[in-house]
RNA sequence: GCCCCCAUCGUCUAGAGGCCUAGGACAACACCCUUUCACGGUGUAGACAGCGAUUCGAAUUCGCUUGGGGGUACCA
Protein backbone atom coordinates (compact mmCIF):
# COMPACT_ATOMS: atom_id res chain seq x y z
CA UNK A 1 0.00 0.00 0.00
CA UNK A 2 1.59 3.59 -0.80
CA UNK A 3 2.23 5.54 1.81
CA UNK A 4 -0.66 7.68 3.88
CA UNK A 5 0.31 11.26 3.61
CA UNK A 6 -2.07 14.00 5.10
CA UNK A 7 -1.48 17.57 6.31
CA UNK A 8 -3.34 20.51 7.32
CA UNK A 9 -3.40 23.75 5.13
CA UNK A 10 -4.72 26.47 7.59
CA UNK A 11 -4.33 30.34 5.94
CA UNK A 12 -2.72 32.55 8.51
CA UNK A 13 -5.47 35.28 8.56
CA UNK A 14 -5.91 34.72 11.56
CA UNK A 15 -4.66 33.32 14.84
CA UNK A 16 -5.20 28.84 14.55
CA UNK A 17 -9.18 28.05 15.28
CA UNK A 18 -10.42 25.65 16.98
CA UNK A 19 -11.96 24.01 14.15
CA UNK A 20 -8.69 23.71 12.00
CA UNK A 21 -7.19 22.62 15.31
CA UNK A 22 -9.93 19.93 15.02
CA UNK A 23 -9.33 19.16 11.68
CA UNK A 24 -5.83 18.79 12.42
CA UNK A 25 -6.26 16.82 14.88
CA UNK A 26 -7.92 14.32 12.69
CA UNK A 27 -5.56 14.45 9.91
CA UNK A 28 -2.52 13.89 12.82
CA UNK A 29 -4.61 10.62 13.99
CA UNK A 30 -4.97 9.21 10.78
CA UNK A 31 -1.47 9.23 9.49
CA UNK A 32 -0.75 8.20 13.39
CA UNK A 33 -2.85 5.47 13.29
CA UNK A 34 -1.75 4.56 9.31
CA UNK A 35 1.97 4.93 9.84
CA UNK A 36 1.74 7.75 7.42
CA UNK A 37 3.30 11.40 7.63
CA UNK A 38 1.25 14.85 8.88
CA UNK A 39 1.89 17.72 6.52
CA UNK A 40 1.82 21.69 7.50
CA UNK A 41 1.42 23.93 4.76
CA UNK A 42 0.68 27.56 4.90
CA UNK A 43 -1.55 28.63 2.42
CA UNK A 44 -0.67 32.49 2.55
CA UNK A 45 -1.65 33.15 -1.20
CA UNK A 46 -3.89 36.14 0.28
CA UNK A 47 -1.02 38.17 1.37
CA UNK A 48 -3.25 41.37 2.38
CA UNK A 49 -4.81 38.95 5.37
CA UNK A 50 -1.75 37.54 6.09
CA UNK A 51 0.83 38.22 8.83
CA UNK A 52 3.64 36.61 10.23
CA UNK A 53 1.95 36.87 14.06
CA UNK A 54 -0.65 34.33 12.75
CA UNK A 55 2.20 32.34 11.53
CA UNK A 56 3.29 32.17 14.65
CA UNK A 57 0.60 31.84 16.26
CA UNK A 58 -0.43 28.52 14.18
CA UNK A 59 2.61 26.89 14.97
CA UNK A 60 2.73 27.46 18.12
CA UNK A 61 -0.63 26.61 18.70
CA UNK A 62 0.03 23.52 16.80
CA UNK A 63 2.37 22.51 18.70
CA UNK A 64 1.39 23.26 22.15
CA UNK A 65 -1.85 20.67 21.11
CA UNK A 66 0.66 18.10 20.11
CA UNK A 67 0.26 18.21 16.82
CA UNK A 68 3.35 17.81 15.51
CA UNK A 69 3.76 17.45 11.93
CA UNK A 70 6.96 15.42 9.85
CA UNK A 71 7.18 17.99 7.34
CA UNK A 72 6.26 21.76 7.40
CA UNK A 73 7.62 25.04 6.76
CA UNK A 74 9.84 25.25 9.74
CA UNK A 75 11.19 21.36 9.26
CA UNK A 76 11.70 21.29 5.92
CA UNK A 77 10.92 17.45 3.90
CA UNK A 78 10.94 16.30 0.53
CA UNK A 79 8.91 18.28 -1.40
CA UNK A 80 9.42 21.72 -0.07
CA UNK A 81 8.58 24.57 0.33
CA UNK A 82 5.77 24.45 2.41
CA UNK A 83 4.79 28.00 2.10
CA UNK A 84 2.32 28.58 -0.44
CA UNK A 85 3.68 31.88 -1.33
CA UNK A 86 7.29 30.66 -1.98
CA UNK A 87 4.97 28.33 -4.15
CA UNK A 88 4.60 30.98 -6.74
CA UNK A 89 6.83 29.80 -9.70
CA UNK A 90 5.51 26.33 -10.00
CA UNK A 91 1.68 27.42 -10.25
CA UNK A 92 2.33 28.26 -14.25
CA UNK A 93 3.73 25.41 -15.45
CA UNK A 94 0.29 23.23 -14.81
CA UNK A 95 -1.93 26.29 -15.96
CA UNK A 96 0.15 25.68 -19.06
CA UNK A 97 -0.14 22.08 -19.55
CA UNK A 98 -3.96 22.66 -18.51
CA UNK A 99 -4.34 25.50 -21.33
CA UNK A 100 -2.23 22.97 -24.01
CA UNK A 101 -4.37 20.14 -23.04
CA UNK A 102 -7.75 22.31 -23.77
CA UNK A 103 -8.69 21.61 -20.24
CA UNK A 104 -8.08 25.59 -19.21
CA UNK A 105 -9.15 28.55 -21.51
CA UNK A 106 -7.71 32.12 -21.75
CA UNK A 107 -10.99 34.34 -20.35
CA UNK A 108 -10.96 38.30 -21.08
CA UNK A 109 -13.83 39.38 -19.37
CA UNK A 110 -13.65 42.67 -16.97
CA UNK A 111 -15.47 42.20 -13.91
CA UNK A 112 -17.84 44.16 -15.08
CA UNK A 113 -18.84 42.43 -17.38
CA UNK A 114 -19.03 39.12 -15.20
CA UNK A 115 -21.06 41.17 -12.61
CA UNK A 116 -23.71 41.98 -15.58
CA UNK A 117 -24.08 38.02 -16.16
CA UNK A 118 -24.68 37.69 -12.17
CA UNK A 119 -27.21 40.33 -12.07
CA UNK A 120 -29.21 39.02 -15.04
CA UNK A 121 -29.25 35.40 -13.72
CA UNK A 122 -30.52 36.64 -10.53
CA UNK A 123 -32.91 38.66 -12.72
CA UNK A 124 -34.17 35.56 -14.38
CA UNK A 125 -33.98 33.45 -11.10
CA UNK A 126 -31.81 30.94 -12.65
CA UNK A 127 -28.63 30.03 -10.98
CA UNK A 128 -25.40 31.79 -12.26
CA UNK A 129 -22.96 29.50 -14.25
CA UNK A 130 -20.60 31.53 -16.32
CA UNK A 131 -21.24 31.98 -20.22
CA UNK A 132 -18.04 30.61 -21.20
CA UNK A 133 -18.01 33.26 -23.86
CA UNK A 134 -14.14 33.74 -23.79
CA UNK A 135 -13.89 29.42 -24.27
CA UNK A 136 -14.03 29.64 -28.25
CA UNK A 137 -12.28 33.10 -28.73
CA UNK A 138 -9.88 33.05 -31.58
CA UNK A 139 -5.99 33.72 -31.98
CA UNK A 140 -6.97 37.16 -33.33
CA UNK A 141 -10.34 37.89 -31.09
CA UNK A 142 -7.05 37.34 -27.90
CA UNK A 143 -4.86 39.67 -29.76
CA UNK A 144 -7.70 41.87 -30.19
CA UNK A 145 -8.29 42.07 -26.21
CA UNK A 146 -4.64 41.96 -25.48
CA UNK A 147 -3.94 44.97 -27.57
CA UNK A 148 -6.71 46.80 -25.59
CA UNK A 149 -4.81 46.19 -22.54
CA UNK A 150 -6.86 43.55 -21.14
CA UNK A 151 -4.70 41.14 -18.97
CA UNK A 152 -6.37 37.29 -19.19
CA UNK A 153 -7.61 35.15 -16.29
CA UNK A 154 -7.55 31.63 -16.82
CA UNK A 155 -10.21 29.17 -16.36
CA UNK A 156 -10.83 25.78 -16.08
CA UNK A 157 -13.32 24.21 -18.09
CA UNK A 158 -15.14 21.62 -16.39
CA UNK A 159 -17.48 20.21 -18.93
CA UNK A 160 -14.39 19.21 -21.25
CA UNK A 161 -13.11 17.46 -18.36
CA UNK A 162 -16.33 15.43 -17.22
CA UNK A 163 -16.92 14.72 -20.77
CA UNK A 164 -13.25 13.46 -21.04
CA UNK A 165 -13.44 11.04 -17.96
CA UNK A 166 -16.80 10.41 -17.02
CA UNK A 167 -19.97 9.13 -18.88
CA UNK A 168 -22.60 11.81 -17.75
CA UNK A 169 -22.21 15.08 -16.06
CA UNK A 170 -22.62 13.42 -12.72
CA UNK A 171 -19.51 13.43 -10.25
CA UNK A 172 -19.14 10.88 -7.84
CA UNK A 173 -16.70 10.03 -5.32
CA UNK A 174 -16.76 8.33 -1.97
CA UNK A 175 -16.12 10.39 0.66
CA UNK A 176 -13.96 8.81 3.68
CA UNK A 177 -17.04 9.82 6.36
CA UNK A 178 -19.94 10.55 4.44
CA UNK A 179 -20.03 7.84 2.10
CA UNK A 180 -20.52 8.89 -2.05
CA UNK A 181 -21.02 12.11 -2.54
CA UNK A 182 -22.61 13.14 -6.38
CA UNK A 183 -22.81 16.71 -8.04
CA UNK A 184 -23.82 17.70 -11.19
CA UNK A 185 -20.71 19.12 -12.61
CA UNK A 186 -22.94 21.28 -14.74
CA UNK A 187 -23.92 23.44 -12.61
CA UNK A 188 -20.60 24.14 -11.17
CA UNK A 189 -19.12 26.62 -13.82
CA UNK A 190 -15.78 27.35 -14.89
CA UNK A 191 -14.13 28.88 -12.78
CA UNK A 192 -10.73 30.76 -12.52
CA UNK A 193 -7.60 28.80 -11.90
CA UNK A 194 -5.44 31.55 -12.32
CA UNK A 195 -5.98 35.13 -12.12
CA UNK A 196 -5.35 37.81 -14.00
CA UNK A 197 -2.62 39.03 -12.32
CA UNK A 198 -0.95 35.92 -12.48
CA UNK A 199 -1.56 34.71 -9.24
CA UNK A 200 -3.33 30.59 -8.32
CA UNK A 201 -6.73 30.57 -7.16
CA UNK A 202 -7.24 28.31 -3.81
CA UNK A 203 -9.13 25.69 -5.66
CA UNK A 204 -5.84 25.27 -8.60
CA UNK A 205 -2.69 26.01 -5.97
CA UNK A 206 -4.28 23.04 -3.71
CA UNK A 207 -3.97 20.60 -5.76
CA UNK A 208 -1.16 21.35 -7.12
CA UNK A 209 0.76 21.69 -3.61
CA UNK A 210 -1.44 18.42 -2.69
CA UNK A 211 -0.31 16.44 -5.89
CA UNK A 212 3.19 17.68 -5.66
CA UNK A 213 3.30 16.64 -2.15
CA UNK A 214 2.09 13.44 -2.79
CA UNK A 215 -0.91 14.19 -0.13
CA UNK A 216 -3.14 10.62 -0.15
CA UNK A 217 -6.29 11.63 2.00
CA UNK A 218 -7.58 15.00 1.94
CA UNK A 219 -9.61 15.52 5.79
CA UNK A 220 -10.62 18.79 5.97
CA UNK A 221 -14.25 20.96 6.66
CA UNK A 222 -17.30 19.70 4.59
CA UNK A 223 -17.40 23.68 3.01
CA UNK A 224 -14.70 22.11 0.75
CA UNK A 225 -17.39 19.21 -0.52
CA UNK A 226 -18.17 21.74 -3.24
CA UNK A 227 -14.35 22.28 -3.93
CA UNK A 228 -13.67 19.00 -4.35
CA UNK A 229 -15.99 18.01 -7.36
CA UNK A 230 -13.64 20.68 -9.00
CA UNK A 231 -10.51 19.76 -7.38
CA UNK A 232 -11.23 16.14 -8.91
CA UNK A 233 -11.36 17.29 -12.22
CA UNK A 234 -8.10 19.15 -12.19
CA UNK A 235 -6.03 16.12 -10.63
CA UNK A 236 -7.92 13.80 -13.75
CA UNK A 237 -7.31 16.84 -16.58
CA UNK A 238 -3.32 16.89 -15.11
CA UNK A 239 -3.32 12.91 -15.30
CA UNK A 240 -2.48 13.07 -11.66
CA UNK A 241 -3.73 10.47 -9.03
CA UNK A 242 -6.67 11.65 -7.22
CA UNK A 243 -6.44 11.16 -3.87
CA UNK A 244 -8.98 9.94 -1.28
CA UNK A 245 -11.30 12.82 0.67
CA UNK A 246 -12.85 12.85 3.61
CA UNK A 247 -15.07 15.26 5.11
CA UNK A 248 -16.01 16.28 8.40
CA UNK A 249 -19.23 18.15 10.11
CA UNK A 250 -18.43 21.44 11.26
CA UNK A 251 -18.37 22.76 14.92
CA UNK A 252 -21.09 25.38 15.16
CA UNK A 253 -21.83 27.89 18.38
CA UNK A 254 -24.34 26.72 21.31
CA UNK A 255 -26.42 28.66 18.77
CA UNK A 256 -26.20 26.93 15.66
CA UNK A 257 -24.51 29.67 14.02
CA UNK A 258 -20.59 29.70 13.34
CA UNK A 259 -18.50 29.64 16.04
CA UNK A 260 -17.25 32.84 16.37
CA UNK A 261 -15.95 35.78 19.29
CA UNK A 262 -19.07 36.87 20.46
CA UNK A 263 -19.64 33.18 21.85
CA UNK A 264 -16.29 32.65 23.74
CA UNK A 265 -13.20 31.67 22.76
CA UNK A 266 -12.63 30.61 19.20
CA UNK A 267 -8.55 30.73 19.02
CA UNK A 268 -6.82 28.31 20.82
CA UNK A 269 -4.64 30.71 21.99
CA UNK A 270 -7.76 32.31 23.17
CA UNK A 271 -8.81 29.12 25.34
CA UNK A 272 -5.03 28.84 26.49
CA UNK A 273 -5.44 32.45 28.05
CA UNK A 274 -8.44 31.80 29.87
CA UNK A 275 -7.34 29.24 31.53
CA UNK A 276 -7.94 26.09 29.34
CA UNK A 277 -5.37 23.10 29.16
CA UNK A 278 -4.50 22.31 25.69
CA UNK A 279 -4.91 18.90 26.62
CA UNK A 280 -8.03 18.92 27.62
CA UNK A 281 -8.86 21.09 24.65
CA UNK A 282 -7.48 18.65 22.36
CA UNK A 283 -9.55 15.78 24.12
CA UNK A 284 -12.66 17.65 24.17
CA UNK A 285 -12.10 18.82 20.58
CA UNK A 286 -11.56 14.91 19.28
CA UNK A 287 -14.80 14.10 21.09
CA UNK A 288 -16.72 15.98 18.82
CA UNK A 289 -17.72 13.66 16.05
CA UNK A 290 -15.69 10.76 17.07
CA UNK A 291 -16.49 8.67 20.39
CA UNK A 292 -14.15 6.14 21.65
CA UNK A 293 -14.91 2.17 21.55
CA UNK A 294 -14.54 1.30 25.33
CA UNK A 295 -16.19 4.49 26.59
CA UNK A 296 -13.36 6.03 28.44
CA UNK A 297 -13.94 9.83 27.52
CA UNK A 298 -10.58 11.38 29.17
CA UNK A 299 -7.70 9.95 26.97
CA UNK A 300 -4.20 11.66 25.57
CA UNK A 301 -4.34 12.20 22.00
CA UNK A 302 -2.00 8.80 21.69
CA UNK A 303 -4.43 6.75 22.85
CA UNK A 304 -7.45 8.57 20.78
CA UNK A 305 -4.99 7.54 17.69
CA UNK A 306 -4.99 3.85 18.55
CA UNK A 307 -8.49 3.97 18.68
CA UNK A 308 -9.38 6.16 15.61
CA UNK A 309 -11.06 4.88 12.62
CA UNK A 310 -11.86 7.46 9.97
CA UNK A 311 -15.10 5.72 8.92
CA UNK A 312 -16.45 5.80 12.37
CA UNK A 313 -16.75 9.73 12.56
CA UNK A 314 -19.96 11.22 12.90
CA UNK A 315 -21.10 13.16 9.04
CA UNK A 316 -23.27 15.57 11.27
CA UNK A 317 -22.30 19.03 12.65
CA UNK A 318 -21.74 19.30 16.62
CA UNK A 319 -21.80 22.10 18.90
CA UNK A 320 -19.32 23.43 20.89
CA UNK A 321 -20.55 23.21 24.47
CA UNK A 322 -18.33 25.54 26.62
CA UNK A 323 -19.45 23.38 29.58
CA UNK A 324 -18.18 19.65 28.30
CA UNK A 325 -15.31 21.25 28.04
CA UNK A 326 -14.98 23.07 31.40
CA UNK A 327 -15.72 19.21 32.88
CA UNK A 328 -12.80 17.92 31.10
CA UNK A 329 -10.49 20.73 32.14
CA UNK A 330 -10.97 20.47 35.62
CA UNK A 331 -10.45 16.88 35.02
CA UNK A 332 -7.02 17.45 33.45
CA UNK A 333 -6.22 19.88 36.16
CA UNK A 334 -6.82 17.11 38.82
CA UNK A 335 -4.77 15.30 36.72
CA UNK A 336 -1.57 17.65 36.95
CA UNK A 337 1.11 16.71 39.41
CA UNK A 338 1.88 19.66 42.04
CA UNK A 339 4.84 20.75 40.36
CA UNK A 340 3.63 20.59 37.12
CA UNK A 341 0.51 22.61 38.06
CA UNK A 342 2.22 25.07 40.07
CA UNK A 343 4.24 26.08 37.08
CA UNK A 344 1.11 26.62 34.66
CA UNK A 345 -0.65 28.76 37.27
CA UNK A 346 2.29 30.66 37.70
CA UNK A 347 0.99 33.61 34.71
CA UNK A 348 -2.09 33.90 36.74
CA UNK A 349 -0.80 34.92 39.75
CA UNK A 350 1.09 37.68 38.85
CA UNK A 351 -0.87 40.05 40.54
CA UNK A 352 -0.22 38.77 44.28
CA UNK A 353 3.43 39.47 45.66
CA UNK A 354 4.36 35.57 46.37
CA UNK A 355 7.18 36.73 48.51
CA UNK A 356 4.70 37.30 51.44
CA UNK A 357 4.62 33.30 51.68
CA UNK A 358 7.24 30.60 52.43
CA UNK A 359 7.82 28.19 49.13
CA UNK A 360 6.20 25.61 51.82
CA UNK A 361 3.71 27.74 52.40
CA UNK A 362 2.82 28.53 48.38
CA UNK A 363 2.68 24.90 48.05
CA UNK A 364 0.38 24.07 50.55
CA UNK A 365 -2.31 26.89 49.15
CA UNK A 366 -2.27 25.20 45.70
CA UNK A 367 -2.82 22.14 47.29
CA UNK A 368 -5.73 23.37 49.48
CA UNK A 369 -7.33 25.61 46.82
CA UNK A 370 -6.53 23.47 43.69
CA UNK A 371 -9.62 21.05 43.90
CA UNK A 372 -12.82 23.61 43.11
CA UNK A 373 -10.60 24.85 39.99
CA UNK A 374 -12.33 24.79 36.34
CA UNK A 375 -10.29 26.88 34.76
CA UNK A 376 -6.32 27.72 35.55
CA UNK A 377 -7.29 31.62 36.07
CA UNK A 378 -9.93 30.35 38.81
CA UNK A 379 -6.80 30.59 41.10
CA UNK A 380 -6.33 34.42 40.88
CA UNK A 381 -10.01 34.37 42.86
CA UNK A 382 -9.30 31.41 44.81
CA UNK A 383 -6.38 32.52 46.76
CA UNK A 384 -6.94 36.19 47.14
CA UNK A 385 -7.34 36.48 50.48
CA UNK A 386 -4.19 34.67 51.36
CA UNK A 387 -2.45 37.73 50.29
CA UNK A 388 -2.28 41.27 52.36
CA UNK A 389 -2.81 42.28 55.86
CA UNK A 390 -6.22 42.76 55.64
CA UNK A 391 -9.25 41.44 53.75
CA UNK A 392 -11.75 43.01 51.37
CA UNK A 393 -14.91 41.77 53.15
CA UNK A 394 -17.76 41.35 50.37
CA UNK A 395 -20.78 43.32 51.36
CA UNK A 396 -22.75 40.16 51.65
CA UNK A 397 -20.63 37.88 54.35
CA UNK A 398 -20.63 41.51 56.53
CA UNK A 399 -24.20 42.10 56.68
CA UNK A 400 -25.47 38.07 57.33
CA UNK A 401 -22.40 36.55 59.08
CA UNK A 402 -20.20 39.33 60.93
CA UNK A 403 -22.90 41.56 62.06
CA UNK A 404 -24.70 38.88 63.91
CA UNK A 405 -24.19 38.79 67.61
CA UNK A 406 -23.52 35.14 67.73
CA UNK A 407 -20.33 35.48 64.75
CA UNK A 408 -19.26 38.37 67.53
CA UNK A 409 -18.97 36.60 70.26
CA UNK A 410 -17.16 33.84 68.68
CA UNK A 411 -14.69 36.08 67.34
CA UNK A 412 -13.88 37.55 70.90
CA UNK A 413 -13.57 34.27 72.35
CA UNK A 414 -11.36 33.01 69.44
CA UNK A 415 -9.27 35.87 69.87
CA UNK A 416 -8.97 35.04 74.20
CA UNK A 417 -8.88 31.61 73.48
CA UNK A 418 -6.28 31.44 70.82
CA UNK A 419 -3.75 33.49 72.49
CA UNK A 420 -1.20 30.81 72.94
CA UNK A 421 -1.86 28.54 69.82
CA UNK A 422 0.74 27.32 67.76
CA UNK A 423 -0.36 28.23 64.02
CA UNK A 424 0.41 24.38 62.70
CA UNK A 425 -2.20 22.54 61.10
CA UNK A 426 -1.87 19.69 63.19
CA UNK A 427 -2.39 21.81 66.40
CA UNK A 428 -4.77 23.94 64.92
CA UNK A 429 -7.12 21.22 64.03
CA UNK A 430 -7.29 19.73 67.66
CA UNK A 431 -7.62 22.87 68.72
CA UNK A 432 -10.43 24.40 66.78
CA UNK A 433 -12.32 21.08 67.20
CA UNK A 434 -12.38 21.88 70.91
CA UNK A 435 -13.39 25.59 70.10
CA UNK A 436 -16.32 23.98 68.35
CA UNK A 437 -17.01 21.99 71.10
CA UNK A 438 -17.30 25.00 73.16
CA UNK A 439 -19.99 26.30 71.31
CA UNK A 440 -21.90 23.71 70.68
CA UNK A 441 -22.46 23.19 74.19
CA UNK A 442 -23.62 26.63 73.71
CA UNK A 443 -26.26 25.54 71.10
CA UNK A 444 -24.50 27.09 68.16
CA UNK A 445 -23.72 24.81 65.39
CA UNK A 446 -19.82 24.04 64.79
CA UNK A 447 -21.02 25.01 61.20
CA UNK A 448 -21.92 28.55 62.67
CA UNK A 449 -18.85 28.98 64.63
CA UNK A 450 -16.02 28.31 61.31
CA UNK A 451 -18.73 30.57 58.99
CA UNK A 452 -18.09 33.55 61.84
CA UNK A 453 -13.80 32.94 61.70
CA UNK A 454 -13.89 32.11 57.93
CA UNK A 455 -15.64 35.57 56.78
CA UNK A 456 -13.39 37.23 59.68
CA UNK A 457 -10.23 36.07 58.11
CA UNK A 458 -11.25 35.44 54.54
CA UNK A 459 -13.56 37.48 53.77
CA UNK A 460 -15.73 35.20 52.05
CA UNK A 461 -18.06 32.25 53.18
CA UNK A 462 -16.76 29.64 51.17
CA UNK A 463 -13.02 28.64 50.15
CA UNK A 464 -10.28 26.25 51.46
CA UNK A 465 -9.99 24.12 54.31
CA UNK A 466 -10.11 26.31 57.15
CA UNK A 467 -6.97 24.97 59.60
CA UNK A 468 -4.96 24.92 56.16
CA UNK A 469 -5.81 28.42 55.57
CA UNK A 470 -5.30 29.93 59.40
CA UNK A 471 -1.52 27.95 59.17
CA UNK A 472 -0.65 29.89 55.94
CA UNK A 473 -1.44 32.90 57.01
CA UNK A 474 0.14 32.35 60.10
CA UNK A 475 -0.95 33.63 64.14
CA UNK A 476 0.14 37.04 63.24
CA UNK A 477 -2.29 37.98 60.39
CA UNK A 478 -5.30 36.11 60.83
CA UNK A 479 -5.34 38.26 64.50
CA UNK A 480 -5.17 41.16 63.33
CA UNK A 481 -7.63 40.11 60.76
CA UNK A 482 -9.79 38.87 63.41
CA UNK A 483 -9.57 42.08 65.64
CA UNK A 484 -10.67 44.21 62.41
CA UNK A 485 -13.80 42.11 62.30
CA UNK A 486 -14.68 42.82 65.82
CA UNK A 487 -17.47 45.84 66.52
C1' G B 1 -33.25 31.31 -5.85
C1' C B 2 -30.28 26.94 -7.20
C1' C B 3 -27.00 22.88 -5.60
C1' C B 4 -24.92 19.79 -1.77
C1' C B 5 -24.65 17.75 3.21
C1' C B 6 -26.90 16.44 7.89
C1' A B 7 -30.97 14.79 11.45
C1' U B 8 -31.05 9.67 18.63
C1' C B 9 -32.01 13.03 25.57
C1' G B 10 -30.66 20.55 26.31
C1' U B 11 -25.29 19.14 24.39
C1' C B 12 -21.45 15.28 22.68
C1' U B 13 -22.57 10.51 21.39
C1' A B 14 -23.48 4.42 21.51
C1' G B 15 -26.54 2.03 18.07
C1' A B 16 -24.89 -1.35 10.79
C1' G B 17 -33.33 -4.96 10.96
C1' G B 18 -34.81 -8.58 16.23
C1' C B 19 -29.67 -8.00 21.85
C1' C B 20 -33.46 -1.17 22.51
C1' U B 21 -39.36 -1.01 27.76
C1' A B 22 -32.66 2.99 23.24
C1' G B 23 -26.79 2.69 26.63
C1' G B 24 -22.85 6.31 28.31
C1' A B 25 -20.71 11.34 29.26
C1' C B 26 -21.57 16.76 30.29
C1' A B 27 -25.29 19.93 32.08
C1' A B 28 -29.94 19.84 35.43
C1' C B 29 -32.37 18.08 39.84
C1' A B 30 -32.52 15.14 44.59
C1' C B 31 -30.11 12.72 48.46
C1' C B 32 -25.49 11.18 51.05
C1' C B 33 -20.51 12.75 52.63
C1' U B 34 -18.67 17.48 54.86
C1' U B 35 -16.43 23.11 59.53
C1' U B 36 -18.03 26.26 53.91
C1' C B 37 -17.63 25.93 48.60
C1' A B 38 -16.04 22.11 45.84
C1' C B 39 -14.60 17.04 45.03
C1' G B 40 -16.65 12.28 45.52
C1' G B 41 -20.83 8.71 45.93
C1' U B 42 -25.99 7.20 44.94
C1' G B 43 -30.27 8.19 42.39
C1' U B 44 -34.17 11.04 39.28
C1' A B 45 -35.64 13.31 34.92
C1' G B 46 -34.59 13.53 29.69
C1' A B 47 -34.28 11.55 22.78
C1' C B 48 -34.99 7.92 17.87
C1' A B 49 -38.09 15.49 13.93
C1' G B 50 -42.98 14.22 11.16
C1' C B 51 -45.53 11.23 7.62
C1' G B 52 -45.68 7.27 4.45
C1' A B 53 -43.34 2.63 2.29
C1' U B 54 -40.49 -2.18 2.63
C1' U B 55 -40.53 -6.20 6.42
C1' C B 56 -43.18 -11.23 10.57
C1' G B 57 -40.24 -7.22 12.88
C1' A B 58 -37.14 -0.41 11.73
C1' A B 59 -33.72 4.37 15.62
C1' U B 60 -31.37 1.30 11.94
C1' U B 61 -33.56 0.45 4.61
C1' C B 62 -36.31 3.68 0.88
C1' G B 63 -39.37 8.16 -0.41
C1' C B 64 -41.54 12.79 0.84
C1' U B 65 -42.02 16.89 4.34
C1' U B 66 -39.86 19.88 7.97
C1' G B 67 -35.66 21.77 10.38
C1' G B 68 -30.39 22.87 10.62
C1' G B 69 -25.68 23.57 8.16
C1' G B 70 -22.64 24.46 3.90
C1' G B 71 -21.67 26.13 -1.13
C1' U B 72 -22.90 29.25 -5.09
C1' A B 73 -16.02 34.78 -6.02
C1' C B 74 -10.24 36.77 -10.47
C1' C B 75 -11.54 34.77 -0.79
C1' A B 76 -9.15 30.84 1.30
Amino acid sequence: MEEVRVRIAPSPSGNLHVGTARTALFNFLFAKKNNGKFVLRIEDTDAERTSQEYIDNIFDSLKALGLNWDEGPDVGGPFGPYTQSERFDIYPKYVQQLLDSGFAYECFCTPEELEAEKEEATRNKKPYVYSKKCENLTEEEKAKLRAEGRKPAIRFNIAKAQKAFHDSSILKFDDLVKGELHMDTDLLGDFVIQKSNGAPTYNYAVVIDDMLMKISHVIRGEDHISNTYKQILIYEALGAEVPKFGHLGMILAPDRSKLSKRHGATAVSDFVKEGYLTEALINFVALLGWAPSDGEEIKPVDKIAEDFRINEISSSNSIFEYDKLKWMNSHYIKMLSMEELKKRLLPYLEKYNLSELTDEQFTRMIEVTREPLILLSDITDAVTYFFGETVDIEPEVQTEVLDTETSQEVLKEYLEQSKDWEYTEENLHEKLDTFRGFFKEKGIKPKVTMWAIRAAVTGKTRGADMTATLAILGKDKVEKRIKAAIK
